[in-house]
DNA sequence: TTTCGTATGTTCGCCATTGAACATACAGCT
DNA sequence: AGCTGTATGTTCAATGGCGAACATACGAAA
């Protein structure tokens, strides 16, 4: 791809919103981006807790969730390569009552608070972009809620492989189903019957903690429409993947 | 409906979002601010409608729903007075897959958008406030989720019965049992029973239409803690009701 | 090769909510 | 005073997910 060696896995520009941005905000950004490895499990945000730096995942899935006080827990909004990771930081309250958890290991790129604060107060088009990725994020956030009140278990886990999916690149994803229940707040019995079912009609294959989509169209059309209403939003409030 | 005397609930700053605008903004809105009255069941916004106005209620509360392709349809959030109705637009969209529906009739101002971004251009003062609740709308959405997933129906209504009563003045609620179903999305028998159960224990009472809460405290221990996380970060973003 | 920890599969009774079909009862109109 | 429409209350079988307890089975370390 360019050159040395290596850092391909390192290129900013694998995320889309970086990749978005003009050219004189990308250069001013560049010498400030932090490379760093997010491995599963690591915890980015507490809840509550000022943030120091702003995430943008590149091969690494984040998942905001909500851990309630007897422990339970479900995920408002999953963030890959997209997006990124706390938009309270720029939108006024520095926390959030919710965790951000890595949710399948990958690297990212991380910026300072005052970095983006100062970028935010320019109001230029770097506000713009990342206000129409917050947008987007409200939408999926909307939509994890209408998901929980009214979808069944099979429906979700098909959206939820489909979005987890969209953020990686390739069909594969690395994910127990203890860790899947987690997200989706259910036990974890209800996902592996869920998982047998998309195995059995040839949807998926499942392998201990590895996860192979088989059959795209079909997943789609398990799951409910917000996989669709989801994805159709971000399609249309970002700039599309690459047009280098 | 308005001419010379009792237009005393037509003040702007009855809504909060209003009433902490800095001098300079208020009086550059003032004459562009709109006065209208929002009946029961008026659509402000259809999903994936272009909005042309930003609405601030003061004795209204705006539900945002979606609307599923089978009919049926899930509260993703309440705004009353402390907020206002239309942030994609300024947030970038311009439109939501969702819909804005009045759910108790009164009154609000209504701001033209090319006004709503022209002061959102000036980056001042505005723009961080209006980001603030976005902020704060959000943690809302994301508690939705939370609460559809893990409470019970009894609980999600003590949580919305004290929500929608935070953004009113009074203890009194016309609402019919249909319209909570509705916006929590469940059958209104399950809205009748939990309504019943309440009435017994002499938190509220209810007849055809009209709800008074006699027992704020009570219902605060029969909701579940998403009530209390949305009303502190309220708290903690936004400005405190009346500085006048 | 054996062992052990983690991941997945299976079963059972339980409970909240659903869907559907009713019964009552108040409020305003004529 | 009577009629009628809307709002509320009641019941029942069906079901999706829960909690708990187990059975298997892969894979890496010893």
């Amino acid at each position: 791809m360019f050159p040395t060696a290596m850092s391909a896995m390192s290129d900013p520009k694998a995320n889309r919103l970086l990749a978005a941005l003009p050219d004189a905000e990308f250069q001013r950004w560049l010498p400030l981006l932090e490379d760093v490895q997010l491995p599963l499990g690591r915890v980015l945000y507490e809840s509550g807790v000022t943030m120091g730096h702003v995430y943008f995942p590149t091969t690494a899935i984040v998942s905001l969730l909500y851990v309630m006080a007897d422990g339970a827990s479900a995920e408002i909004a999953v963030v890959g390569k997209e997006g990124l990771v706390g938009v309270s930081l720029f939108m006024g309250g520095g926390s959030t009552p919710s965790r951000a958890v890595v949710q399948s290991a990958g690297s990212g790129f991380r910026l300072r608070a005052a970095a983006v604060h100062e970028e935010f107060n320019r109001a230029g088009p770097t506000l713009h972009l990342l206000l129409r990725y917050t947008q987007a994020l409200i939408t999926q956030m909307s939509q994890t809620a209408v998901c929980n009140r009214h979808h069944t278990l099979d429906q979700q886990l098909c959206r939820w492989l489909l979005l987890s999916l969209d953020r990686l690149d390739g069909d594969e994803l690395t994910m127990t189903q203890e860790l899947i229940a987690n997200m989706l707040g259910v036990r974890r019995e209800g996902v592996t019957e869920a998982a047998l079912k998309l195995q059995r009609a040839g949807l998926i294959s499942y392998a201990r903690g590895r996860i192979t989509m088989l059959d795209r169209p079909g997943l789609e059309a398990r799951s409910c429409e917000c996989y669709a209403v989801v994805k159709k939003e971000y399609d249309r409030l970002l700039p599309p993947p690459q047009a280098r």
